[in-house]
DNA sequence: ATTGGAATGTCAACAAAGCTGACATATTAT
DNA sequence: ATAATATGTCAGCTTTGTTGACATTCCAAT
């Protein structure tokens, strides 16, 4: 409503541009996910570990509930995968101390070092990727992606890091 | 390098900036599927046929293997799902002219229709979040994906749409 | 105190979509 | 002629998602 309607303004939101961006949705997302990707093909883990490992290392006694939400699958996929991890000792459940139903995860010292591990690798390229744009395009990038989020997830985003999820 | 090292604009590149901004990716790229997602479900394909459905769109008369490169997976993969799409009718498959080694792909007018319904779901999420951020955050975000690209998938990239692929 | 619901775990079966390896068939290039 | 290329196909395996069913454990409410 109410922006200005000259071409040039107007040409942003073309079937061709918003095309483009789709397909550079596409790329980028390959180059995303590809050094993790590298790292855990040589162990017995997929992009499902690594996106496990990632969200426990972000929120420390996270329940399985709660990481169920962040990641958007079913429990019966979620708990394959955190069975291997506990099983290899990368990650530990606890029993919730309030409720004892619920299980606490926190990553092992080894899950916290394979974590450091992948990390290191994606933020590299996402460091580059941000320094070669310059703070401008970051700040313009990290705002249609939020834009482009499911309104229950863009809570969920802007929940993780905070006190009491 | 040369960058201004004052607290501001060294912070977009802190771990903690880099890692909401994978966080971001994640969550958005779930966004960005969805649309298309749910139309699929109701029907027999999945993702694999949308990406194949949308690059033929976009290169018509594209090869199987210039399909390979962009797509990114074995022609094992990519056969099964041509198979199935040209049984149904979607995508019709013409011997090359000049190299009758090749097979040139192309949408039927049942298969336009279905790209169609899947393009404009997916464009008017977009279009929506470009919208909603404006267009100096819609060429930065443009910027940052394409610097996450690996080289030879930025090439392809900009190849998409040009005369002679 | 019992009952109902929530959180979790587990089993089984299945599907989508990726992979490797092997092999066949045209066709083109050397 | 021979080698390389483009494609298709078969078989089998992996990862990661799905449903459905069922058990356990615990909290909370009647």
């Amino acid at each position: 409503m109410g922006e200005p309607q000259t071409d040039d303004v107007s040409h942003y939101l073309s079937d061709e541009q918003v095309r483009q961006g789709i397909e550079a949705m596409f790329f980028a997302y390959r180059g995303f996910t590809r050094d993790p990707d590298r790292i855990l093909e040589t162990m017995a883990y997929g992009r499902a570990h690594h996106r496990a490992i990632h969200f426990i290392a972000r929120s420390p006694s996270t329940t399985v509930n709660n990481l169920l939400g962040i990641l958007g699958v079913t429990k019966q996929s979620l708990n394959r995968v955190l069975r291997t991890l506990i099983a290899d000792g990368l990650v530990e459940s606890r029993v919730g101390q309030s409720d004892k139903r619920e299980r606490h995860l926190r990553l092992t010292e080894a899950g916290a070092k394979l974590e450091r591990q992948l990390s290191d690798a994606q933020r590299a390229r996402m460091r580059d990727a941000y320094r070669a744009a310059g703070p401008e395009a970051v700040a313009g990038f990290r705002t249609v992606l939020e834009a482009m989020m499911e309104a229950d997830l863009r809570r969920k985003y802007h929940a993780i890091g905070e006190q009491d999820p």
